[in-house]
DNA sequence: CCGCATCCGATTGGATACTG
DNA sequence: CAGTATCCAATCGGATGCGG
C-alpha cells in the first residue's frame, strides 16, 4: 500500500521529499545511479529494506516519474528499474549529501555495503592525478564487472568489462571500502585473500591512493 | 521519543540519512538556513508538524551535532536553534534539493508556505544582472525585516534592516511566492493591497524579473 | 504566551510467510 | 524471480495539558 501523506508545503523542497523523502528512496536512487537494476539486485543491495517496502518504493518513483521499469530483451525476459531524466538529476545532491555524511557516525553493526555503495565511495575518494597518464582497472564486485579508469583530468566508474586493462582486482564491497578508508588495510586484504589481483600492487595504490600516496 | 532506527548500512549516504532523513528534519534545517530560530517560530513556519514532532527532531539534530539550542541575553531569555558548522554545509543541498524539486507536482491544497521557503525560493529564481548597478530592498515579510540586494555579480538576502534601500516592500510568503513564479501577478497583487510597495514599481521588477523583464 | 510533554487513534515500517 | 499478504511494532499526527 504506497504512502499518500505530504508535507502540505509549497516549497520546492518539500515538494522533493513529497517525491524523494519516504524511508528508503533515496538509498534506492542511490542504487540505480550507476546502473539499472532488477528487483532482485535491489534487495541484495539493500538487504535491510522489507520486500513489501521495496515494492511500494518502487511504485511510488515510478508513479512520481523518477524511475521507470523497463523490460529486457523486448518481450519476455526480466525487467529493471532505471532512473528517468528527471530522476537523473538528483546524481549530484545524492553525492553531495554522501559527501557530507562521511562526517556522520559510523552505524550500528552489522551493517551492509551494497557493491554501487562502495563504487561511490570509490568515486569519491579517488580523485585525477596529474602525475599518471591513465591507469584502466578490471573490477569484479560480487561477481559483477566494472571498469574504473583514471586519468589526469577524471575518473571513471562504468558497468561492464574493459577493452583494455592495467590491472584486475576481485574483491566484495566491504573490503574495497576499507580500502579506501584506510590504505593500511590493502596487504592484509591481499594476504586473507579478501582481495585477489591481477598485475603491479603499486598500480593499484597509484589508482586508488594517488599523489596521496606518499602518506603511506 | 526521538527515534532510533538507523538503515545499518555503511554507505555515506545512508549514514547522512540516518541524522536528516527522518520526517520533517531537512525542513527544520530548511527554516535554519537564514537565520537561527525559536521554538515559536519553527511551528509558525511548519504549521503541518506536530509540536511533538519537532521537539523531537530538534533533539536529534541536536544530539547528532546538525544544530545546537543557543540562550538569547546571556541567561534568562528565550532560546534560539541554530546550524552548527556542520549543519551549515547542508545548504548547497537544500537548494540543490528545492531546485530538483521545483519540477515536482504542486502540494494538494490547502499547503503553506513559510518565510523562509519564500526568501530561498526568491534567492533561487533571481539572478544577478550585469545591466543594472545595484538594486537594495528593504523586505518586511509576515512582519520579520530583511535585506534583499541584487547587483551585477551577486544576489543577497540578509536578516534585519538595511542601512540604505531603494524600495521597500510588505507582503506575505504566499503572494511573494506567486509573485515569483508569475510576474503578471504584480499588478493583482498590488491592487489587492496583498504587497505594498514604496518606490518604483519598475524598480522591483527588475530586482525581481531582472534581464528576463523583456518576457512581459 | 512559550516550550515543550503526554495521550491516543491512524499510518507506516519491518519481519516473515506465501503465491504466480 | 518478482513481487503479495499478513501481522505486529514503531512512528506520525492531532489534540490537549501544563509548568514557567
Amino acid at each position: 500500500m504506497p504512502t499518500r501523506r505530504s508535507y502540505r508545503d509549497s516549497c520546492a523542497m518539500a515538494r522533493a521529499l513529497d517525491v524523494v523523502g519516504e524511508r528508503w528512496a533515496l538509498l534506492v536512487i542511490r542504487e540505480l545511479l550507476l546502473a539499472p537494476q532488477r528487483f532482485s539486485e535491489l534487495r541484495h543491495a539493500l538487504p535491510n529494506a522489507a520486500s513489501n517496502l521495496l515494492a511500494d518504493r518502487l511504485r511510488e518513483l515510478e508513479h512520481h516519474g523518477v524511475i521507470h521499469r523497463r523490460r529486457l530483451a523486448w518481450t519476455a525476459g526480466p525487467h529493471v528499474y532505471e532512473l528517468t531524466e528527471w530522476g537523473r538529476k538528483l546524481e549530484p545532491i545524492v553525492l553531495a549529501l554522501s559527501k557530507w555524511g562521511l562526517d556522520a557516525p559510523l552505524p550500528p553493526e552489522p551493517s551492509s555495503l551494497s557493491a554501487t555503495s562502495a563504487l561511490i565511495f570509490l568515486r569519491l575518494s579517488v580523485h585525477p592525478d596529474p602525475a599518471v597518464p591513465e591507469i584502466v582497472c578490471r573490477l569484479d564486485l560480487d561477481g559483477s564487472i566494472w571498469t574504473v579508469s583514471k586519468d589526469s583530468v577524471k575518473v571513471q566508474v562504468q558497468g561492464g568489462e574493459p577493452a583494455r586493462a592495467d590491472i584486475s582486482i576481485r574483491t566484495d564491497p566491504k573490503t574495497l571500502g576499507s580500502l579506501l578508508a584506510d590504505p593500511a588495510s590493502l596487504d592484509s586484504a591481499l594476504a586473507e585473500k579478501r582481495l585477489n589481483l591481477i598485475g603491479n600492487p603499486l598500480t593499484l595504490k597509484q589508482l586508488l591512493y594517488g599523489p596521496g600516496l606518499h602518506a603511506l
